[in-house]
DNA sequence: CGAATAGTGTCTGTGAGACAATATTTA
DNA sequence: TAAATATTGTCTCACAGACACTATTCG
């Protein structure tokens, strides 16, 4: 690689890169996960900024790109140390670039995407988990990145059964974790679920109902049968699944 | 409270922005059309550099974004100075970020879309349209951008007829230019186009064959009649049609 | 008139959506 | 046994693809 600070290249003025002005290059990242509500939310983060009516302002974690560094470490990162979170795999949104969007000078921010499942995210004093439709006001552009991160993740689940692996941890409502021995003593298979759990999941992601057996068969090609059911609670009990290994 | 200028804003260690590294910010773009071949292109430029087989070295039209520029502009003025095109609306593809990308340090590239008639460019001294399945080996990760660029072009075109309007100025075998005036001196509308010319633009920018009442009864909803006809070649008369204004 | 091209009628297969019937468990 | 839930059968509708037939012009 090629450090920024050790090359010798000129242009056709003599002058090296570092002779033109350059912006200074941020990430910010919409966090999504689906918590126990039940309803797809976002990970905010509380600025410094005092604001005017005396409340808190909020604003999508984010940092500065460092040198040799990816954009994809740097929203690691800045999840890491702005939101005591471990992020998954982030993609890439768009980058904001309109002029005068960020107070503090010429600053351009890569917007990402990234999606875990509820428990490894942890609220803490300057953090908070929102329903994506119930959004308080949010520094610079960034509900605009919500909105696009949101489409995104639900594009991705119009077409997969569960690329992020949300349902590693989810446990709304009407969801039985997972590692739950059964009356006879077994376990169900890692990361397994039944197709109410997958529904329900989809359910929150695209904020809408789905019924139930067109569900089923459109996610069936999908998955893979486990040969195993979920026990111990009322009704037939239902076939356990995984994803077919394939898609991720 | 934020009350910082542009040139006053200190963070909590005391620096400026300006005080931390940044890197270089790019703009690449593929630039798409589907000249008379039929076949959808993209224009490369040649680089100054020399190439180990005597050839020469081929890349995407790029520039540097300048201060206070927006990243759109910074592809209009690059497509104008490198390539002599009047570019028409960017759209944003990716952020390439590999460190070592660019052997002149520290440089992300914006890779871009745009489209336009063929009409619009002007093949130079060192530039070249090349159909986007016979690249040759291109700079940097270019040929990637490529690949992306045409996957959304593609992408565009499955839901409209004719987003980026590459059908004023397209006179590929069987299409004949507008502005023709008929036999009896009437002019065709501006911009109105055949089915036949419709469909050749289709499977010019698929690269598939198109079946021809399929895809009549699939574009129809999303065209306007105009009443007239085209006139003057073998055959039926075929009807001419614009797009419906909505979309654009 | 015959060739060429535009446009329509219609059959078939596929898949989503809806509803109801059947199956299997727990309380 | 009754209630609850899972799973499957099946009808309908919409639409893409395919093929053939009709319509209208030019040479």
């Amino acid at each position: 690689m090629a450090p920024h600070t050790t090359n010798s290249y000129r242009d056709s003025a003599g002058k090296s890169l570092e002779d033109y002005p350059r912006p200074s290059v941020a990430v910010d990242t919409a966090m999504l996960t689906v918590p126990d509500s039940g309803r797809l939310s976002v990970l905010l983060t509380k600025t410094n900024d005092a604001v005017a009516d005396g409340g808190d302002q909020w604003r999508l974690p984010g940092t500065f790109l460092h040198a040799g560094e990816r954009l994809a470490e740097a929203v690691l990162r800045s999840l890491r140390e702005k939101a005591g979170v471990e992020g998954l795999r982030p993609r890439q949104l768009r980058v904001f670039d309109e002029p005068g969007r960020d107070d503090r000078g010429w600053v351009l921010s890569v917007a990402h995407l990234d999606a875990v499942p509820i428990d490894r995210i942890l609220e803490t004093e300057r953090t908070k988990l929102v329903p994506v439709d119930e959004l308080p006001r949010l520094q610079y552009d960034h509900a605009k990145i919500v909105a696009t991160a949101v489409e995104t993740l639900r594009a991705e689940y119009r077409r997969s059964p569960d690329p992020a692996r949300l349902l590693h941890g989810f446990s709304g409502p009407e969801f039985v974790a997972n590692k739950v021995s059964t009356p006879d003593g077994v376990y169900e298979p890692d990361g397994a679920f039944t197709m109410l759990d997958l529904r329900m999941l989809h359910e929150a992601v695209l904020g809408e109902h789905l019924v139930a057996d067109t569900f089923r068969r459109t996610m069936l090609p999908y998955l893979q049968a486990t040969g195993q059911m979920r026990r111990g609670v009322r009704g037939k009990p239902a076939e356990l699944f995984v994803q077919t290994p394939v898609r991720s």
